[in-house]
DNA sequence: ATCAAAACATACTAATTAGTATGTTTTTGA
DNA sequence: TCAAAAACATACTAATTAGTATGTTTTGAT
């Protein structure tokens, strides 16, 4: 990778974290450059404004991210309701990137940069779409199969499941640990297993 | 009312109404001022400082006002899965205050301020405690009074259904109106009616 | 090797922010 | 009524912020 590739590319990864951690807005350029090293005028070099990374982060972060995370898991063949579960218990337990205390990071980004930034309202509205229409197609898929009941809407049960996460990771975060996630996910294995 | 408390108050309601709208950090004591036709002399004779105006709204307002939306309907006897539902329902839909773009201030302002602002933290947990222990106590009711099946574990449910709340509440930022909601009404709907 | 463009570095600016200092006015209790 | 306290008003400060101006260094093609 080219120098000036790399230089991108950390802006972007630690920037990343860094506002995971403190939330986009309160996540100062000052507070990129002393964790990169990486100086003021090779930040403006490489973006416009602060408005023109974040989109680079979600563009460039995010949407890979969560394409491994939440996309792949499901492509498999096989029952889709066991899937869920168990990428929701993934995701929940044993992703060590993502932190009780911080949420889920598409969703502060969500809660904080919507209505307001229409880019931002936009560039969140396609990732969390791609998630959506990713998980109605493999419950359609588990309906043609047997998996799951056909009387199941599956775009109903998506938002159900998308609902649940992103609420359970801001609920999350006001209690030491992962208690909300476990009482969560056990009651997510009941509402799965009615739907076949 | 005297006077000096009536200024407190307009404070109050006005600040909580632009943090809804615009967040915490990003509404500036400025813009508060601005609003309320208050002078900064005044909201610093009021208020310590612009945290300890927050914690007010969160005790005075957001407490209040989530007692009378959220734990008084459940205080009813009859059928918690039925009341849970209309609940949402009311929220959801019928409640003017609450904005689809705006989502829920008490999600909101758990998102952006946990886990950094400890009092903020504490005082969002209790709300957040306060609501989880009516619905428990709701569900466990109908328990002993046939309306929810023995074996559906009370805390589960509530999780599932406070998750979902918030969850949808920031989902539904991402779109123009309430779609979201619709759905997930109806497939909450489904989901009480397996809990009997 | 050279030179132009790419990449980076440093010092500055203008706006915004929470909070303070220091007043004046209004209310209240004796 | 009248003084003291409560309530409010205004001007200021110091810090932080995103962004700019203006450089120097590095890179890569010829």
């Amino acid at each position: 990778m080219k120098k000036a590739e790399a230089t991108r590319l950390t802006i972007l990864q630690k920037a990343f974290e860094l506002i995971y951690v403190k939330g986009y807005q309160t996540t100062s350029i000052d507070d990129i450059l002393a964790t990169t090293q990486v100086t003021k005028g090779a930040f403006y070099y490489h973006f416009k404004n602060k408005d023109e990374m974040g989109l680079a982060i979600i563009n460039e972060i995010l949407k890979p991210t969560m394409a491994e995370s939440f996309i792949a898991p499901l492509q498999n063949q096989g029952n889709p309701l066991v899937f869920i579960y168990e990428m929701m218990n993934h995701l929940l337990i044993d992703n060590p990137y993502l932190k009780p205390e911080f949420g889920c990071p598409a969703s502060n980004l969500t809660q904080e940069m919507t209505p307001w930034n229409v880019d931002f309202s936009q560039a969140l509205n396609e990732l969390t779409k791609q998630w959506e229409e990713t998980l109605i197609g493999a419950l359609e898929n588990g309906k043609l199969n047997g998996f799951v009941r056909n009387d199941v809407n599956a775009r109903q049960v998506t938002l159900m499941v998308m609902s649940g996460y992103w609420g359970v990771r801001n609920l999350g975060k006001l209690d030491q640990g992962k208690e909300s996630y476990v009482l969560y996910l056990k009651e997510l294995k009941n509402y799965l297993k009615s739907l076949n």
